[in-house]
DNA sequence: CAAAAAAAAGTGTGCGTACACATTTATTAT
DNA sequence: ATAATAAATGTGTACGCACACTTTTTTTTG
């Protein structure tokens, strides 16, 4: 079944076909409804393959987020599931373009956003930072009135057509369903922070989800903190981990609202049977979880996030779906058990696109 | 970059760039490796759009499965994966056509093979059952050289293309790791079985996988073993599962390695604080989820499963690649705090597809 | 009622590739 | 050296649709 069936059956010409699927008008009410008519009777769907190659239009999306390296790989996995939804979608008249910047360098963020503006993309995916900044980069932006999402990190007030990432909360109060699960009622647990996340949204939300597991669910609970200046001088967190489990020695269990979980656990020199839970499945953190040093991981599929993303852009872009304004993606739970099925499309991909 | 500026920068005809990109032969070495040469150099990939609307090849692609219904909605999911991969193809020459049957009634199991066979598809993709009749099926289908891949359910020693499913062994083995998190060293906990499970592969496999753990991670381990000759008459399973309980005061958590966990749960009336486990993520398991009957489910992502089954055998047929023997769809820990996340893609595309 | 304007409908080309067919060039046999 | 054959290369059309352009039909206006 193609326009031109649909035509004959119609006994008008394809163009005139056309100008009803698209709504063009020009089209007279009476062959209008008869048109539609015989679409719907023979459920004639329009032959995507074909439409993409007729349509010359181009499509550009550009992309800013944070680079990643050996020390912090967390912002690879995005990259890739954009890199995947991009060879997907590249025959349909799409080019992604990829710009990067680095977490402790406004000066990067700025003037990757400035190379991404002049690019003159039709849709922008953006992973915020530096959020003093970010304000006035997103006045620029919405003066261009270039649709954009914002991924991983969502901030409120803005006219981003979309956020998609995980629901922080939520994902805090699975940690603590989790403990509360392994350790029984009224566990004594530490969260251990550094000071640099102390102004983070998603991380201040998971513990608010954390705390509010608790809230719901018992009848008092009582928490311990430990907030580390920085993560630099080993010795240092270390002693001072160390110190407050020691002095503590209650503690069953250590909640870590960030991906640095895997580097904090293996500096517990305890032997005591912890049970330590934290966030993303990069490889170190992985690593951690194979030796038995963390006992859940959550995960928050950002493969897919950024995979997710483009799709969304791409579909808003070129067939005017609407993306919801939140896309949550799902909370995984990764233990030592699992742990070779998550980021599975990842790694799948990731094979294809460094063999090139 | 199109063939045809390939063609112009070789200086020979689009033919000759066709005959090189395709391996058709009658090209001399010689273009052969120029064109080859300048194709990588402009990084030049087939428009997959145009080639597959070039290609008026139809591919016909028959689908074999349990069907669903009210008391069973376990099938809905990999039937509606599958309708999504079915959409996102068609446009590339693949029609799909689902054919179910009854579990319970061979006669539904070979008559729709019958007619999946009529229909002389290019690829089948197979939930195997009726084990003794399936050899027979399997030894018609061999001879017809339709290639062919095992869904959700693996038998050994056929010549399938490919399994797509869960690592039943691996998702038992994590089954135990979990109740052993949750309760501790030597935990007493009750397998409950039914009896028409007792010769399901995958379901041993996953009692073996439970198994397993403990053998790995504990001194000793003793289990109790329930097994229930039917779930007709809730009354009496009823009655055998609580006195079960009840004359095993030690008892703390419960193992159910089938689907019928949410079934099991709702009977149980001692109002100590189980852990129960189970598996499948179907309506009604999810409700126990929300009313706290049951602590984890393990979800196999069917959806995901009767997706990826159509996309490989579209990507075998059309492109010939060759699918991994075994794929292994991950294995997803479900509990009342992210179930809300599991089944995204599907809800999604539920949605739409019910709507049409 | 005819001419002008507006509305409705028709026509043709190109998107990038696949493939059958036609043509040219190189090789072999006589 | 030339015909016969094989190898290499070139050409043209179709795939289904989008869209600009053209033509026909209907409506409006003076």
């Amino acid at each position: 079944m193609t326009i031109k069936d649909i035509a004959i059956k119609a006994k008008v010409s394809t163009g005139t076909v056309d100008r009803v699927i698209h709504d063009r008008g020009g089209v007279s009410k009476k062959t209008k409804t008869n048109i539609k008519n015989i679409i719907k009777k023979n459920n004639f769907k329009i032959n995507s393959v074909a439409s993409a190659l007729a349509k010359k239009k181009e499509y550009k999306i550009g992309t800013l987020m944070p680079a990643f390296d050996k020390d912090d790989m967390f912002w690879e996995s995005p990259f890739l599931g954009m890199k995947k939804a991009s060879s997907e979608i590249e025959g349909f008249g799409f080019n992604v373009i990829n710009y990067t910047y680095s977490q402790t360098d406004v000066k990067t963020y700025l003037s990757s956003f400035k190379k991404l503006i002049k690019d003159k993309p039709n849709g922008i995916v953006l992973v915020p930072a530096f959020n003093n900044k970010t304000k006035e980069i997103l006045k620029k932006l919405e003066a261009t009135k270039i649709p954009y999402f914002f991924l991983n990190i969502n901030l409120k007030g803005f006219n981003n057509l979309s956020f998609i990432g995980q629901d922080s909360f939520k994902s805090g109060y699975l940690a603590a369903k989790l403990l509360h699960t392994c350790l029984g009622d009224n566990p004594q647990i530490l969260t251990i922070r550094i000071a640099s996340h102390l102004k983070n949204d998603a991380i201040l939300e998971r513990i608010k989800g954390f705390d509010g597991y608790f809230l719901d669910n018992q009848e008092e609970s009582s928490s311990l903190n430990l907030i580390l200046k920085s993560i630099k001088p080993k010795k240092s967190i270390s002693e001072k981990i160390n110190y407050t489990i020691d002095s503590n020695p209650k503690i069953k269990g250590i909640f870590v609202p960030s991906g640095r979980v895997g580097l904090i656990s293996n500096l517990i020199k305890n032997k005591n049977n912890f049970k330590v839970i934290g966030y993303d499945t990069t490889p170190y953190n992985l690593k951690c979880l194979k030796n038995n040093k963390i006992t859940f991981l959550i995960s928050q599929k950002s493969f897919n996030q950024g995979y997710e993303s483009i799709i969304h852009m791409s579909n808003f872009l070129s067939k005017n779906i609407n993306p919801k304004k939140i896309i949550f993606s799902p909370i995984d739970i990764v233990t030592k058990e699992n742990l070779e099925f998550v980021n599975l499309y990842k790694q799948e991909f990731e094979k294809f696109y460094y063999s090139n």
